[in-house]
DNA sequence: TCCGACAAGTAGCGTTCCTACCTATGAACG
DNA sequence: CGTTCATAGGTAGGAACGCTACTTGTCGGA
């Protein structure tokens, strides 16, 4: 399941991960990798290009921090942005509950994992 | 919520709706309706072209049925759908778990619906 | 007869994400 | 001192997916 579904919540998953506090880009990678058990991992090229969208759409700013002389950008959510988080949570709970009206249904099957 | 989300769940839905039995385009368009509570409210340039799709897949098969004079192709699925569909669940539930482990927590808020 | 609802279909587009590269710094190693 | 590796950021190009808009055709009612 590399991501190739994430369709449409690219976004929301990475202000999700900025709401526990500032990261910069490689950190955010790892994060999302961490909190997932290793199932997203998403790529630098999928990351970097999303983060300038959210910069751009206001929901993030950046700044470069440097440490130990290497320059790292730094990404914080915006209000703007915890407010668009807090939205797309919504609009999750509702695709996800749609979604899994008739998917979730069924065989129920594994039970753990 | 007009499906821009689907992305790679759209197939899965559609076999999940023929799970319940073979039924024409306009009325799987129909049944996702009204399932969904009106949610998923596809456009036939969206259902059609993803059932002809399933069909070369293997997933489901048509035919063409003559009901009042009015020709409308049914579909079916077939075996091969059938564990299809069992895999998008699987798939599904795999991802609707990683990303719910972002989206979902925060604030529960809605509690009632 | 004409219009609207049903039913199927097609063409072209935009969004979204991925693959594959490139650049640059700092540390370790020879 | 130069090479190589891991970290870190970035870009270009393309593929997949679904949407919008349009077309065709039948049937029933005004």
């Amino acid at each position: 399941m590399n991501a190739q579904a994430l369709h449409g919540h690219l976004d929301a998953l990475l202000l999700a991960v900025l709401e526990r506090g500032a990261l910069h880009g490689y950190a955010i990678i790892e994060a999302l990798r961490a909190r997932s058990d290793g199932l997203l991992d998403l790529p630098t090229g999928t990351v970097y290009p999303a983060l300038r969208r959210l910069e751009r759409a206001g929901h993030v700013v950046s700044a470069w921090s440097t440490v130990n002389g290497r320059e790292r950008r730094t990404y914080e959510l915006t209000d703007a942005g915890r407010r668009a988080l807090a939205d797309q949570r919504t609009g999750w709970r509702e695709f996800s509950a749609t979604v899994g009206r008739f998917l979730d249904s069924g065989h129920p099957s594994t039970a753990s994992s």
